[in-house]
DNA sequence: CAATATTTTTGAACGGTGTTCAATAATATT
DNA sequence: AATATTATTGAACACCGTTCAAAAATATTG
């Protein structure tokens, strides 16, 4: 059998291939750029032999999108045994996640605003509860829970509390993402303030939106 | 001067015939099937002519999404005088902002990604400071210097939270948009926790962040 | 090795797109 | 009525995603 062991791996060479030169031409010309036949000719094969690896273009945006989101949620996940503080923990993650998503926008937009199966497995979908499998609301859930050890809350309030986080943020990712002149300055005014200050908020900590205000 | 008076309305007239047909066939098809042949087909013109009206497609999408925006942004403002309560009025002008804008997903999508020079204009761009143009912020700007007028807060501190609450709405909005089969239900939890609690806490109000914990 | 079966690759075609431009039809000006 | 201006068209260009029968390359058998 290793011969179809081979084919296999070769079928699978090739899909990388494509999928390297696809994120090359969308890295380079941007995504609205992206053409079978411009990988076609990157690649140095004619355009039809795409499709014998791949069912249509979209399957290979859908591929390129959760293989690069996949990047984005590992950012997060090793944001986990950052401090032993629950609130740094969850600062950090965020700020990780952030930045790794502004590293790399084309992906981060594409996966987020596509709902096809292939990118859904990965993305911060409201429909699953947060116990199922998104990473990113598992995660702070975990830490929300942590932070409010001494009054618990229900698992609803922390879900829903992680649930605007995921959102919030999403919402400053996509925002700067389509502001792309704005200066780096203002960019990490508003970063910083999110993370020091509205996480915080939303996660039922400050009393005072400044930093320097009360914490619980 | 009469003659190039009608010559402009009847000029304006077309225009308009024009991105009426256009909207007409994003709202039955979608926006990704739109095209300058199927515009021309329904207005029963040549394609060719489009070109006398507008520069280019874009062009007419930018205009589009334009207006639709613009009666989002109305819909913040007439929520200005629903209350003494600026808190009350907070939470008026952002359910309906959310409302409004789930109301027409595809013009708020496409407004709000797009930075063309036509749409900025509307858009809640994070270049402008919120004493400058966009409604929304100043919006926000205003009923925060109301609430906190017994212990008033800089004008960036303000701001910046202006900011978050636009950029925090802004990802619900998209997230509701993007995950079209969400139930009602689930939609309208998410929405009621953000306008309850959420912006009380980005707005700096609660200390607890649940319904009936403490106000400052 | 030769013949056959299987897989990989191609070239041509279909129907679609945005856009340009010279030629025509309609209208206004002289 | 002749001329200038404007509105409209048809044909063409250069793209696009996708399909499919035919060809080339490879593997499997007798």
């Amino acid at each position: 059998m290793s011969l179809e062991e081979r084919r296999e791996r070769e079928k699978e060479e090739m899909r990388k291939l494509i999928l390297d030169a696809a994120a090359e031409i969308i890295f380079l010309d941007g995504i609205d750029k992206l053409s079978i036949r411009k990988i076609a000719e990157r690649i140095e094969y004619s355009p039809s032999i795409i499709y014998h690896y791949f069912n249509n273009k979209d399957n290979i945006l859908n591929q390129l999108m959760s293989n690069a989101y996949q990047k984005i949620i590992t950012a997060l996940s090793s944001a986990k045994l950052s401090s032993d503080h629950p609130v740094e923990r969850l600062k950090d993650a965020t700020r990780n996640y952030i930045e790794t998503a502004l590293s790399m926008p084309n992906e981060y937009n594409a996966a987020q605003l596509n709902s096809s199966p292939d990118v859904l497995k990965y993305t911060a979908s409201l429909f699953r509860g947060a116990t199922n499998k998104n990473p990113a609301l598992a995660f702070l859930c975990d830490c929300l829970k942590d932070i409010h050890k001494n009054a618990p809350r229900s698992e609803s309030e922390i879900e829903l509390m992680a649930q605007m986080i995921v959102i919030a943020a999403f919402g400053l990712i996509m925002r700067l993402n389509v502001e792309a002149e704005l200066e780096e300055k203002q960019k990490y005014r508003l970063i910083d303030h999110f993370v020091n200050v509205t996480i915080l908020q939303m996660a039922g900590i400050y009393t005072n939106n400044m930093p320097g205000g009360k914490s619980i």
